[in-house]
RNA sequence: GGCUCUAUGGUCAAGCGGUCAAGACUCCGCCCUCUCACGGCGGCAACUCGGGUUCGAAUCCCGAUAGAGUCACCA
């Protein structure tokens, strides 16, 4: 067989050489153990959670090294295609912090090893197809969709491997002439890999290899045997080709992606050593979990679960810089240790280690992003917990802009009780805190709870005596003295703790008295320091609030 | 079904032949305290199961079991 000649036939288009595309992308010139790595999506314009992590740990592993790291858009799958995807994904993932050096953006490509859009490389594909060709290692196959599925059911009636492979491969033994009267009658086709490995010889026969994986340690697993589509009937590359070809030209060194994709490594080891290239150092990463229906894990489906979308969580106003660190302790096993060691830190200068990465799937844990993100809020100064409250609303709530005319009140009850030695921990997520703060605004302000039955008969008492007594330049003891003197006039403990132990003695203790003025003013009975909010709202309303609550 | 990955409390997760098996989150109790939050202290709670190897196994080996992934001209 003149495979020479074949590879003539079927690809008289291709004017290069492969020599050619090694010179022109020739290897990167970096520093020493510098990491380059790429983020290949498809343009579905969806981006999810899986993706973030991913793409942080890319992102890590790159700029930690002084390396690069890109964006590579794979479209090879037409179908999937949706206009301005590009742009929501690196809008997205710069909001988290994720920014690219090279490759595809809105603008156009940046980096000298493009293009970065699998769709515009067909060119290339075809150089290195047409070298596997030319070599024997990849022919052309004419079977037709009827064809593939009879072949299947008869290896699902013999319980036999399904694909094409071995002696199902029927267009491996096509003559020259076979192929030539093939195409000249129009018939389509696909080039496929000849695979090498032979499952169906006894097992202690079965070739296999190793390869080190950077998350997983050392994998073994059999050759490949399937004859892999490598050019679809349309010219366009698979998955499996383009990743080879591409993360080789374009120097990939590490090539991150999920763990789903361990199956078809054994497809990728071959065709880089058909190629004669070095293998990129692998890392495949665990997938995200969540429980399902059946109570047992499972992958987190971006059609199912709805958290696993980001827009979820920017819905909810969880702030990147919190889904970042949560990020990192599931993505590092020793973040959190370290986090505790340097809690000012800033994240980037923590080492990342493929190592310290886990291998089994991980639960999104929602309690442990929300405890996180209480501690990555304190450390937001209130102005730009305002800006980000102010952005979020735009985006999400606009008819919360009231809240952010007048600055400088908002700061300041963002601000409540974060600058004490035991600092409140209020803040989670935007829509959470928009909540929690509602009764600051007179629009949203409302009594939403009934006063304690221990002292609810003397409310109007006791938010007269209240009101004849407050002076609001009082210090927050005298305030809270004259509460004291009103709790113990009207025959409440001043002290919880004299009620705890001689509970007949009293109607109740100050606790329910301070409850009754906070519902008044706050119109609920949890909340941060009475004093500080009426310092906050000012004598006018506070004053206002109560005489309302008497006149209810 | 083939191949592959994984297996420590409810969740995340240290552990690399000798530990009373860390820690974090959740939950519960107590303390602090005018409520809540924060903080402090304490508690509940785990090595999937069998066989080996070894003086000794969560750790090494073999098997089973379970869960997950994958088997497209999708990525």
């Amino acid at each position: 067989m003149d495979y020479q000649r074949l590879a003539e036939i079927l690809f008289p288009d291709v004017d290069k050489t492969p020599e050619y595309y090694e010179e022109v992308f020739p290897k990167r010139e970096l520093p020493e153990g510098a990491k380059v790595t790429r983020l290949g999506p498809s343009p579905t314009g969806f981006i999810h959670l899986g993706n973030l992590f991913g793409a942080f740990a890319d992102e890590r592993l790159a700029h930690q090294s002084s390396g690069i790291f890109y964006l590579r858009i794979e479209d090879t799958d037409d179908k999937r295609f949706v206009d301005g995807a590009v742009d929501v994904i690196i809008n997205s993932l710069r909001f988290f912090d994720i920014r690219f050096d090279e490759g595809a953006s809105a603008e156009g490509e940046t980096g000298s090893y493009g293009s970065y859009t699998q769709s515009k490389r067909g060119p290339i594909y075809r150089c290195f197809a047409k070298k596997l060709v030319s070599e024997g290692k990849a022919y052309p196959c004419f079977l037709t969709e009827e064809e593939i599925a009879s072949i299947r059911a008869e290896q699902e009636a013999i319980k036999a491997n399904p694909g094409i492979y071995g002696k199902w491969a029927k267009s491996r033994n096509l003559t020259i002439e076979e192929i030539e009267e093939k195409l000249s009658a129009g018939l389509p086709y696909v080039i496929r890999l000849k695979s090498d490995g032979d499952m169906s010889l006894p097992e202690d026969q079965i070739k296999r290899f190793r390869v080190e994986d950077a998350i997983r340690g050392t994998l073994d697993m059999p050759v490949n045997d399937q004859d892999t589509v490598l050019l679809k009937a349309n010219g366009i590359p698979t998955y499996h080709f383009a990743h080879v070809v591409d993360d080789h030209l374009m120097r990939t060194t590490h090539v991150v992606r999920g763990a789903e994709w361990l199956p078809s490594l054994p497809i990728h080891v071959e065709l880089f050593e058909k190629l004669g290239w070095e293998l990129p150092i692998y890392c495949h990463t665990a997938q995200l979990m969540k429980i399902g229906e059946d109570g047992n894990k499972r992958k987190l489906s971006k059609r199912k679960d709805p958290e696993l979308s980001l827009d979820y969580y920017r819905k909810l106003g969880y702030h990147p810089a919190a889904v970042r660190e949560y990020l990192m302790t599931i993505l590092n096993s020793n973040f959190e240790e370290w986090r505790i060691a340097n809690p000012d830190a800033d994240m980037n200068e923590f080492n990342f280690t493929t190592e310290k990465m886990s291998n089994s799937g991980a639960l999104f844990d929602l309690n442990k992003l929300n405890d996180v993100s209480k501690d990555v809020l304190l450390k937001v100064t209130a102005s730009d917990l305002a800006d980000f409250l102010q952005n979020w609303s735009e985006e999400f709530r606009p008819e919360l802009s009231y809240m952010f005319e007048d600055r400088k009140y908002l700061e300041r009850i963002l601000d409540i009780g974060r600058h004490e030695s035991k600092p409140r921990k209020d803040h989670i997520y935007a829509d959470q805190m928009v909540e929690n703060l509602s009764y600051f605004f007179d629009s949203t302000f409302r009594i939403q709870e009934d006063f304690p039955a221990e002292a609810a008969d003397d409310a109007d008492t006791i938010l007269e005596k209240y009101l004849e007594s407050y002076n609001h330049s009082d210090s927050q003891d005298q305030w809270f003295d004259k509460i004291r003197r009103i709790a113990s006039d009207l025959g409440y403990a001043a002290k919880p703790k004299d009620f705890k132990k001689h509970p007949e003695e009293y109607k109740g203790h100050v606790g329910h008295v301070s409850t009754i003025i906070r519902i008044a003013v706050m119109g609920r009975s949890q909340s941060p320091d009475v004093w500080e909010i009426q310092q906050i709202l000012g004598e006018f309303r506070t004053r206002e609030r109560i005489k309302a609550c008497l006149n209810r």
